[in-house]
DNA sequence: GGTCATCCTTGACCCAGATCAAGCGCGCGA
DNA sequence: TCGCGCGCTTGATCTGGGTCAAGGATGACC
């Protein structure tokens, strides 16, 4: 059962992603309260580690605010971040039993989790979940994939306008501004998890910013708070195939 | 229903991946009855496109022979693997109409396929048939991962043990040899697939392997057929900190 | 056996991005 | 107010892998 402290944030939480994202679209109401008995909130500081790899995760869930990395890493110290977990994203491997991953909070965050071994057995009970699991990591798949191209065959100046739009995107899905090619948002990311993120340095990540900078594509003001003048030339600029419509 | 034809070849394929890795672990008799009924092979020539990207893709499956491999394509021809579909592999994507890459076959092939839509209600009606399809989904999500620490960090050197420990280890639990060190396998994908695999150019795949054979780290009999003198060794080469159990 | 195409190897050279190094600017705690 | 640390920028130089180019091997087909 919730206290009453857990059901304040439960109601803060209008567009909480387990409702609208994760698992519940087509929910009964019992399942919901089953949910709600299961569900229970975190709060993570800038910095802070979620999960290290190799270790026992007990619980799936949902980021509600602020971002975390999912960071692979050599023996030599080498990383390389394999995902980027933004606000509605699912994190949590159902049916597995460690992270292969460190999960990081880049930001101060809130995650809305559910104890993995009850969730599992909602699971088995509630057909729709899995499939809604199923649909989501077929998305996340897919996102891998995407990445894999960038990684494997873009210069270091597509790879910094791919990510940049890749926020960008994600952020005006979030903050729906008005449908324009002007755009806002401010980076989420350090040079070096930038860097981490796109197989490159950290010195290199600095220089194509600057020149994307110098270019006109984007603005900055400080160091992290960028203004996008125009979006198509953002992913002309990514090597993009796609027609960019911001509303995927 | 089946003709005599299609049931020759499924008599023959005894360890149809269909039976012992797709869906069929917990099937009940005429769950697999209906299964059979919606089954067909379908053969491919080497080089032979199976889907393009885009495509409309009416069907899932799995490989039971041969090699195919998933590719995406920029607009100026760089392209990058994105999957290499061996044996026992599952193809397709439930609940969604196309594919995003290309698939194509680089041997000769065999699969077993599945007509999408009556595959997908029974995947509704069957729920442990979507809890294992959720498994092999997170299976390829973490292959995908791993492979972004190879595509973004990892020298040609590394990069090509990478893929060689992959493919001996496929190629080994398929086969199995006796628990040694010294494995033997053929290379199933040109330098140049090899090359989109990695991102890597045919040029630099090509003098790496003579590198690592060289070294002995491997020795080459033709262009293709490979043996592994000593795997950990070709395991370490590779940067992985896996102990590298053949056995997976 | 000869021709041709495909796949592969090797060499010479070049360049994008890594590495090494110096210094800036801003926020924070004393 | 100072100093200190962290995140970032920029410059100089180096190098791994790309690019361009020239063949070598193998096998299919005539």
């Amino acid at each position: 059962m919730l206290n009453e402290d857990t059901k304040t944030v439960a109601h803060d939480c209008g567009d909480c992603p387990i409702r609208h994202r994760a698992v519940c679209a087509r929910c009964e109401t019992d399942e919901l309260e089953r949910l709600e008995e299961i569900k229970y909130y975190r709060n993570f500081e800038a910095g802070q580690t979620i999960i290290w790899s190799g270790d026992r995760m007990d619980f799936v869930g949902s980021v509600v605010s602020g971002i975390a990395t999912l960071t692979q890493t050599m023996e030599d110290g080498r990383t390389q971040m394999v995902g980027l977990l933004l606000p509605s994203d699912f994190v949590g491997r159902p049916g597995r039993d460690g992270s292969p991953y460190d999960v990081v909070a880049t930001t101060d965050m809130v995650m809305c989790c559910f104890r993995k071994r009850p969730f599992e057995e909602m699971m088995v009970a509630t057909p729709h979940i899995a499939h809604r699991l199923l649909e989501m990591t077929l998305d996340e798949l897919d996102a891998a994939r995407e990445w894999m191209l960038v990684l494997g065959r873009k210069t270091a100046r597509e790879k910094i306008a791919s990510l940049l739009s890749i926020i960008a995107r994600r952020d005006a899905t979030l903050n729906l501004q008005p449908a324009q090619n002007r755009l806002v948002f401010d980076l989420p990311l350090t040079r070096e998890a930038m860097a981490d993120y796109l197989g490159l340095t950290l010195e290199t990540v600095s220089r194509q910013i600057s020149a994307l900078k110098r270019d006109g594509v984007i603005e900055l003001e400080g160091k992290r708070h960028v203004t996008v003048p125009d979006f198509s030339r953002l992913l002309d600029e990514a090597g993009d195939d796609t027609d960019g419509g911001l509303l995927v």
